[in-house]
DNA sequence: AAAGTTCTTGTCAACTTGTTCAAATATGCT
DNA sequence: AGCATATTTGAACAAGTTGACAAGAACTTT
């Protein structure tokens, strides 16, 4: 589909339905036929795309609950969470889906589209259920925090704006899926388990 | 400035120069007179705010520089670099500003790149390197993706779509300042002091 | 007060925007 | 085959876009 190449480079509103066409090598008219409206083409690459990553994400999850040790618990919690997404990222196919996602998960205007709620919201609870079965003494503000928490890393590394390797001379690259994965992971497993607001006296 | 609230709302290309001078009760044309363009207004308004933001930084770093206890030094790099943002985005007058930030930022098609690297830059590097002299065990990867965990953290909470406040049934509220400011700063205080990756044997 | 400069304004032209329409083509079914 | 439905197409549409212009207003400086 090359309307998620474009859709990821320039954002919704950025494009224009011509500019896909023109990419796609079809007229216009066929998209509005095909999915009503640019809206409904933008929707429909979630349809697509969603499914996948939501099912690994579930299947991550089942593992995590099979695991009786608490420290390593969470860590397939946050591997469930974050290892799917960043896979995506660095598979050369799916790359652009995951630029339009991270766009679309930071962006306020995203919740008149509706559309991450819609497919993402349900695997967000079963993700902060695990959490605070797997740590019962935190506070329900303290799961939700560490689970936006793991999102706005894993949304700003896949959304990449080369900064990163900017800043450290090239030394981090989040194309490498394999170390991304392992020092984000290992940061946001600390965070969850080690990471605790001093109580009010 | 009306021409943020509205960048902050819809985004650059989501907006029209005709919707700012609507909003800010101006005639069109002098936008184009005063900015010279579209962009020209986009960009001014990142001169404006962002030298304020970037001092706070500073100024949080080099208290940070002066704690001898290690945790506690840590601590307040993060809060050097987390609460400045945090707070102008709770504050009613620049919460568009912090929006625009968010957004920018997660932006791989960031209209001015130039300005965020001339402005934001300096200061990340003062960041990390205060990171890697209070932990100097660690390695320069670890640091600048701790770093890199900061800002995703940070920008995803500033963009705020009303996710977390959602999933957790109101419990969590990114309006208020001190309680977000709280457990992110615990978060990732311990993600920066406890999250290592193991190392190849 | 006069002249020069800067600022403000309504209007304009050239162009994109998303979407729709009737006509043309392709496909499936009996 | 012939008919009915589905798809594809180029053109057209109304609405909105940006940036530019000349003409006027409001300051500064002489």
């Amino acid at each position: 589909m090359a309307a998620e190449a474009e859709f990821a480079d320039h954002g919704f509103d950025g494009v224009s339905v011509r500019q896909i066409a023109l990419r796609a090598d079809v007229p216009v008219a066929l998209i509005n036929y095909h999915y009503g409206s640019k809206e409904g083409l933008y929707r429909a690459i979630f349809e697509m795309r969603a499914p996948m990553i939501i099912d690994q994400r579930m299947a991550g999850l089942r593992l995590a609950e099979m695991e009786p040790d608490q420290e390593r618990k969470v860590e397939m919690i946050v591997k469930a969470v974050l290892v799917p997404n960043l896979h995506m990222r660095s598979t050369e196919k799916n790359s652009s889906y995951a630029r339009i996602l991270a766009r679309e998960v930071a962006d306020p205007k995203s919740h008149h589209r509706k559309v991450i709620g819609e497919f993402f919201d349900p695997v967000a609870y079963r993700v902060t259920e695990a959490l605070h079965k797997a740590m019962p003494d935190r506070t329900i503000e303290e799961i939700h925090w560490g689970y936006q928490a793991m999102l706005g890393v894993m949304v700003y590394t896949m959304a990449d704006t080369g900064r990163i390797s900017r800043l450290s001379a090239g030394r981090c690259d989040p194309e490498d899926e394999m170390t991304t994965s392992t020092h984000l992971v290992a940061l946001m497993k600390a965070a969850l388990l080690y990471g605790r607001v001093p109580k009010k006296d």
